[in-house]
DNA sequence: ATGGTAGGTCTCCTA
């Protein structure tokens, strides 16, 4: 047995509200490091003694007032963060950590898009494609070695990750412009999708929309959450999960806690 | 073709 480490990332909307439940994930699960999205508070907003009590006792985190915001919570130490403001935003939308082991940890939520996927006439999803493209900037300049890449990437790229491929191809989030820009991601930073590495087909969702009802039964997921590794980490053993249980508590996030375990770190 | 739900800066914006 070598050590190992287990990694989640959970879009969380609204830490403040589910708090409760993210411990209560913890408490199930005992990651050793969680990366939260959609966190929608300030930083100094952002309730931390619940996670200390559970071992958490390193937190680095980007946020605003109200709307995106990012953290990475940890019981392996930090030694360094840095944030970057991809395409000018100034939304909280990435973090990065170095752990102590010598992981470096990127944690991004991608701009949702909005409705339209028309740059023209829609300025969201603009925003979106000039985001992709200022992460494979970043990433062809920054060359990653130990790194783990998560979040809530709002691109479901394979056809494999919606309920219906066909249907969806015009639907923001499953889109080719979207899904070549995040592929070009990838290439930039050699980076390995663990997800479908282990499942190259069939059906993973991360995600089921609050509008629809019985969401269970009717199944119209998405996999819009990911945990990316550097190709120098690609002899790594691993397993992946979805929780999806997690969907169904009360008041649930619209997004399940993905979950990955390095073996022999 | 439409509307459906949820959270926060809460009758309007974002997802």
């Amino acid at each position: 047995m070598g050590a190992f480490m287990k990694i989640c990332s959970w879009n969380i909307n609204s830490i403040r509200l589910r708090e409760a439940q993210v411990l209560r994930l913890l408490k199930q699960h005992c990651p050793d490091v969680i990366c939260l999205q959609e966190c929608k508070s300030p930083v100094e907003k952002i309730p931390i003694q619940g996670f200390r009590d559970l071992g958490y006792e390193h937190m680095v985190a980007s946020g605003q007032k109200g709307y995106n915001g990012v953290a990475i919570f940890s019981k392996l130490p930090i030694i360094d963060e840095f944030s970057i403001d991809f395409a000018d935003l100034k939304h909280a939308r990435h973090i990065a950590g170095h752990l102590e082991n010598g992981f470096i940890i990127h944690n991004f939520y991608v701009p949702a898009g909005g409705d339209e996927p028309n740059i023209d006439t829609n300025l969201k999803f603009a925003q979106k494609l000039a985001f992709l493209d200022a992460m494979k900037k970043w990433f062809d300049s920054n060359e990653q070695k130990r790194a783990i890449l998560v979040g809530d990437l709002n691109i479901a790229p394979h056809e494999d990750d919606v309920w219906d491929h066909k249907k969806l191809s015009k639907i923001v989030s499953h889109t080719p412009i979207e899904i070549e820009k995040l592929s070009e991601v990838m290439r930039a930073g050699n980076w390995i999708d663990v997800f479908r590495k282990a499942t190259p087909n069939g059906k993973l969702y991360s995600w089921w929309s609050y509008r629809a009802k019985n969401w269970h039964l009717a199944d119209k997921g998405r996999r819009l959450d990911h945990i990316w590794v550097s190709s120098d980490l690609s002899g790594l053993k691993f397993e992946n999960s979805i929780f999806r249980e997690a969907r169904g508590w009360d008041r649930p996030s619209d997004h399940a806690p993905i979950f990955t375990v390095f073996d022999e770190i």
